[in-house]
RNA sequence: GGGGCCGUGGUGUAGCCUGGUUAACACGCCGGCCUGUCAAGCCGGAGAUCGCGGGUUCAAGUCCCGUCGGCCCCGCCA
């Protein structure tokens, strides 16, 4: 027997076609004398009937049928008798009654149900992730991720990008994050790296002249895991020549609009709108800002000016701030405990307390309000606008710890007050990041995006004196509050490398061991160049909806950034050990 | 490195706080009946020493300690 067709294909149009299916025993109905049996492929699910008039020994067959068993199945298509059309399946209006059925395999019963909306714990469906994979949801979330691929090559090639390989076997660079290293057989003792990014090949790709390159590539980080993070990754990896920023933006934004387009049939308002930093951190507290809804942070600093609240009036002494968010009319839901609660959870962000202001039909209420002289309470009720049923939430500290917990506080309010409407898609870039910041561990500068993003120009004259303030020319993409992309336009000459490199704190010596490369590039025309990257598993899980990495990736790691499925990591034999002359620190 | 939630037949849960007969329910599985079901139905049956180890107790699924595993978060992720 031959397949003539999938099984989701068998619909209304196919009336009276004799067909072939092969696939899954998705269900099996008993009738006694008469038996139904979904059966499944990759495109859907039909209905064959099963009845000893169209064929004895296919009826005699079915009756040993089981769940997941793999049969071909040969028979006429026809219309189900009236009032038996099963309106939730697209083949529902017909069915095929078998003439010849054949069992090409049996099965296992298999140790979780397969219909999709019963729950399995994540730890069976990782072992038997070839099981989980005949779901339709995940069968639908790599369907999505193959037509992002399919839209992502299609602007590339119209756009003029070669598509280029780089090494997957590469070697280690300091900073960023923990590499994930391979041990040279060849050499002893030294040691590949699985790439972090594509970034200096890239970049050197350009040195290159292909002038626009992308690649749809996987990176490997060694870092500790969360929903949205794997040790291993795929990102849509882009650079080009002779541009600037908004060139880089522009097109960018477009290729993005063209994946929700084309894949989600979403059309996303162009062009996305630009935040500064400094704004994003004054307005929304965090880089990766929800601008899906406002709540947005405001400062009370000059209005505590005179307070003789302690935990205000000693934060602005130390040069921080006093800033807050409004709830809106939900005052009531805001009990002493809620408040405790989410006391607790701004100081996992370093706040040391949380001040709340409630507007009554009395007046302002706070327990601090003892502490502090009528005009500054009128002060801030005014400054936040406050009526009766508002609500208030105010910290004053250092202006990144007011920042990031009043930043996390808007983000979980949003959600938990229903304020985001999660069926929007608001994309926003943030640009002029900070070049620098200065690592109190490492106590010298390290760099806030890569050692290869340049300043702006208007910063330059900074590197002396004081290069926190230096802006990069880079920018993020952050989508509904998750960071989806990153990039810069990069040092084309030798001498701002240098002076980058300088700030770092990186020796020449130093600089040329790492690398020399690069800077030997420099000097060989290099054209001005820039690009970006994309976490594409990340914009999956936004095409599909989906709460976890996992659940883009065909065989995704645990958060222990193992495989249930395969066991990896393992031990090796020790001839492999040999081999590489390795050997294991028995502690 | 730290904090939190979870682990009970094949699957999903209840039971655990407040220790005490035979560990309950649904689904699945096996068998029987059944010719229009589609989460088919009806009848019957098998199946768990409660992740693992230790402790407390006359007695532990239940309390305590440790450990393993899964998930979420902080740190980390240029």
């Amino acid at each position: 027997m031959r397949r003539s067709c999938y099984c989701g294909e068998v619909t209304a149009e196919k009336v009276g076609e004799a067909v072939t299916l092969m696939g899954w025993v998705h269900r099996r109905r008993d009738h006694g004398g008469l038996i139904f049996v979904d059966l499944r492929d990759r495109e859907g699910i039909v209905q064959v009937v099963f009845d000893p008039e169209h064929g004895v020994e296919a009826y005699e067959t079915a009756r040993r049928l089981r769940s997941e068993y793999v049969i071909a199945v040969r028979g006429e298509v026809r219309r189900r008798p009236p009032g038996t059309e099963n309106v939730d399946l697209k083949t529902g209006e017909v069915e095929v009654p078998a003439v010849e059925a054949l069992i090409l395999n049996e099965a296992r019963t298999p140790v979780f149900p397969l219909d999709d909306d019963r729950p399995v714990s994540e730890e069976l469906r990782l072992t038997y992730r070839y099981l989980d994979l005949r779901r339709s949801s995940l069968q639908e979330n790599l369907r999505i991720r193959h037509r992002g691929y399919q839209v992502v090559r299609a602007f590339c090639d119209r756009h003029g990008f070669i598509e280029v390989e780089t090494p997957a076997l590469t070697r280690s660079t300091p900073e960023g994050a923990r590499d994930y290293l391979v041990p040279s057989r060849l050499y002893a003792g030294q040691f590949f790296a699985l790439p972090q990014s594509p970034q200096l090949f890239k970049q050197l790709l350009m040195v290159a002249g292909f002038d626009r390159y992308f690649q749809i590539v996987k990176c490997f980080r060694d870092e500790d895991l969360r929903a949205d993070r794997q040790p291993e990754f795929t990102q849509i990896d882009v650079e080009m020549s002779f541009v600037d920023r908004e060139d880089v933006l522009g097109l960018m934004e477009e290729l993005i609009a063209a994946i929700f387009r084309e894949v989600k049939g979403v059309e996303l308002h162009r062009p996305f709108p630009r935040l500064p930093y400094v704004e994003a951190m004054a307005i929304y507290g965090l880089d990766n800002p929800d601008v899906r809804f406002e709540m947005f942070l405001v400062e009370i600093s000059d209005v505590c000016q005179e307070t003789a609240f302690r935990p205000f009036a000693e934060a602005l002494a130390r040069g921080g701030q006093v800033k807050g968010i409004k709830v809106k009319g939900k005052a009531e839901a805001f009990s002493r405990k809620v408040i405790d609660d989410l006391t607790e959870f701004v100081k996992g962000f370093g706040a040391k307390g949380l001040a709340p202001f409630r507007m009554t039909k009395e007046g302002p209420q706070s327990p601090v309000a003892k502490f502090l002289d009528p005009a500054t309470l009128e002060g801030i009720t005014r400054r936040f606008d406050l009526k009766d049923g508002d609500l208030a939430l105010v910290i004053g500290d250092s202006p990144m710890v007011v920042a990031e917990a009043l930043g996390r506080l808007r983000v979980k309010l949003g959600y938990e007050l229903g304020l985001i409407d999660e069926a929007l898609i608001r994309p926003v870039w943030v640009t002029d990041f900070p070049l620098l910041e200065y690592s109190e561990e490492e106590k010298r500068y390290v760099a806030v995006h890569h050692p290869f993003t340049a300043p702006l120009d208007e910063d330059l004259s900074l590197f002396e004196g004081s290069p926190e303030k230096i802006r990069a020319k880079a920018y993020d993409l952050v989508i509904n509050g998750q960071e989806v992309g990153g990039g810069s336009i990069r040092n084309h000459t030798r001498e701002i490398q240098q002076k980058m490199f300088d700030a770092l704190g990186f020796s020449s010596d130093q600089a040329r061991q790492r690398f020399g490369f690069l800077l030997d590039a420099l000097e060989f025309g290099t054209p001005p160049h820039g690009g970006i990257a994309f976490g594409f598993d990340r914009l999956i899980m936004l095409l599909t909806g989906a709460e976890s990495i996992r659940e883009v990736i065909a065989f995704p790691k645990t958060q222990r950034a193992q495989c249930l499925m395969t066991g990896a990591p393992t031990v090796v034999d020790t001839v492999q050990l040999k081999e590489l002359r390795l050997k294991l620190d028995g502690s």
